[in-house]
DNA sequence: CTGAAAGCGCTAACAG
DNA sequence: CTGTTAGCGCTTTCAG
């Protein structure tokens, strides 16, 4: 069988722009030209040159073609938890547009760390056109000492000088907060999320300030580890001062309360409604179903790496404001009406 | 603010080791050996190296190297598809084990497409030491061409000639088999997933063997997509000729089973006993919590590239068979004693 | 142990 | 439109 014994290729020694040129009898630079900028050579060589490439199996060096034109056609995208639900469309959302482009997609995953976060950073800036920073747990000033390396854009928070894209939460937590009210709940207890979050923050701001205006009683429990257990741990502390509504950081712990406080021998949502963030997977398929806020997961990637894109093409950002993505409150079966 | 408009960087004009080497007053080769080679340097020359080097803020650039060795120090993990929760534990399993090596990981999702799965494995291959394949829907001739160019292992799946690691199915649906067995489960209907999985066959073909064994009767309904809404729709297909117990290809079409199953009125487990494969997130929150073969995903994940390191490292394998991790078997609500 | 020199494969001027 | 000539930043002989 031919191919099976490639003496020819040691080491590294793929076939290379000079092997294509030798073969079709033009220069190197020609060669070079009709794959980057086929505008400037003639047609029909730029045709023989792809056909023989084609036969030679010729494949660019990304590190070659990187050294000069210092791009690499990658993106870096890290995040806080990988394996939190929330990440996993703005993940494929995030590398569909970078295919899309021809980029090639770098996934870190810092499971929450500063220090890790900053060590992956290390050894991926210098590989990378652009950087995503999903729920980042660096601070701001450190957030901004990668923006000035790399064209970076942050997603789900909002740092000053750096373009971001957020979700709409204090929007949502409006809505949540409405919801629960038209309900007839008259106080909300907040479970915090991470204290590093920026969202946490965000919500338990946006839920105090609709309870002011909706006239509703507002507590906060936490801050606790965004998962399933640290909502169960929080429905213990909710225990001591309970409330009829129930708002969590995300659904995890949203799912997570509901368990805790069945355990204490409160029933959702017949004693509690609970109303928890992003809508992930497995949101619904929970006893009860969660009310959630749910934002346009995929859209948020992709976005976010079509304006990373953009600006790595040199474009500057229009606006200074973080870009906002709309958010909206489905309801399910853990709200109900407040049983009098 | 120092640093703020640094203007002796135009471009990519980032400190090079020629940089260090002036400051130094060393030549540029003992920098870069310095870094590479450190025995083959002065011990104290290597030091103020360092030293300098760390002032200056140089950081090697990783194309120029990659360009020179023909190691990018990169590896790129594919998978099928980035939401199904099993890949999350191993994809993090392989993350961490590619950072205590070094390498930085590449992701890439082909949406259990085959044309994907090329189309991404084209565009990263060259920029990669090796990879990783992770349930892959290729043709094995496929990936076999693909294991030539560059040191492939492949996940979830055995390939002739391509090393591979890959969860102990068989023993872990005999498992399955002897507890429904054990609870007077005496026919067993088996909810095929994707056509094009390996893992499929593997377990059907496992199931089948162990009824023989066990005396039990088997069938087959599918293939379906293997999402909660899949699994829902065999709902439909188990009820012609239903069973009181089944095992779904994994956790989603099982929890998706039970749903349709519901609707159809047979309660779980009561009616029907459903154990799934794949103890992923979300598998003891629904309700009943689902009873199935879990596998150590993460370890998966983490063998898996420390074996690709292995051989990329120039290894061979010293065998030609599968590594095999142990599954075991979670039992929980969703199975109970059959009701005569 | 260290310096000098020669590339890795590609792109980018600059002439023609 | 095409060829020639320099490098990109690093590693690697090869001398010394």
């Amino acid at each position: 069988m031919a191919g099976d014994h490639d003496n020819r290729r040691r080491h590294s020694g793929a076939v290379t722009i000079y092997d294509v040129a030798r073969e079709v009898g033009v220069a190197p630079s020609t060669v070079s030209r009709a794959f980057s900028r086929p505008g400037r050579v003639n047609a029909e060589t730029a045709e023989r040159i792809r056909r023989v490439a084609d036969e030679l199996g010729y494949r660019a060096n990304p590190m070659a073609r990187a050294l000069t034109t210092a791009r690499t056609s990658m993106v870096a995208m890290v995040t806080a938890d990988i394996t939190n639900p929330v990440f996993f469309e703005i993940i494929r959302g995030a590398d569909e547009a970078a295919s899309q482009a021809g980029y090639v997609m770098l996934l870190a995953d810092t499971q929450e760390s500063d220090r890790r976060e900053r060590d992956s950073l290390d050894r991926v800036v210098s590989n990378v056109d652009g950087i995503v920073l999903t729920s980042s747990r660096m601070s701001d000033s450190a957030i901004r000492m990668i923006a000035k390396q790399k064209p970076t854009i942050v997603l789900n928070r909002a740092v000053t000088d750096v373009p971001s894209v957020v979700t709409d939460d204090a929007r949502g937590v409006r809505r949540a907060a409405e919801h629960l009210g038209g309900y007839g709940h008259r106080a909300i207890t907040y479970i915090a999320g991470p204290e590093a979050s920026w969202a946490d923050g965000m919500r338990w701001r946006g839920l105090r300030e609709a309870a002011l205006e909706l006239e509703l009683t507002v507590r906060r429990v936490g801050p606790g580890v965004p998962t399933v257990d640290g909502g169960d741990a929080a429905a213990q502390r909710w225990s001591e001062h309970p409330t009829s509504g129930v708002i969590a950081y995300n659904a995890q712990m949203a799912i997570g309360f509901i368990r805790g406080a069945r355990a204490l021998g409160a029933q959702v949502p017949d004693e509690v409604s609970v109303i928890g963030f992003d809508n992930i997977f497995g949101a619904e398929l929970v006893t009860p179903p969660l009310t959630t806020v749910a934002a346009p997961l995929r859209a948020l990637g992709s976005t976010a790496v079509r304006t990373l894109l953009r600006l790595i093409g040199g474009k500057r950002m229009t606006t200074r404001r973080p870009l906002v993505v709309p958010t909206r409150l489905v309801v399910r079966g853990s709200t109900a009406r407040h049983q009098a």
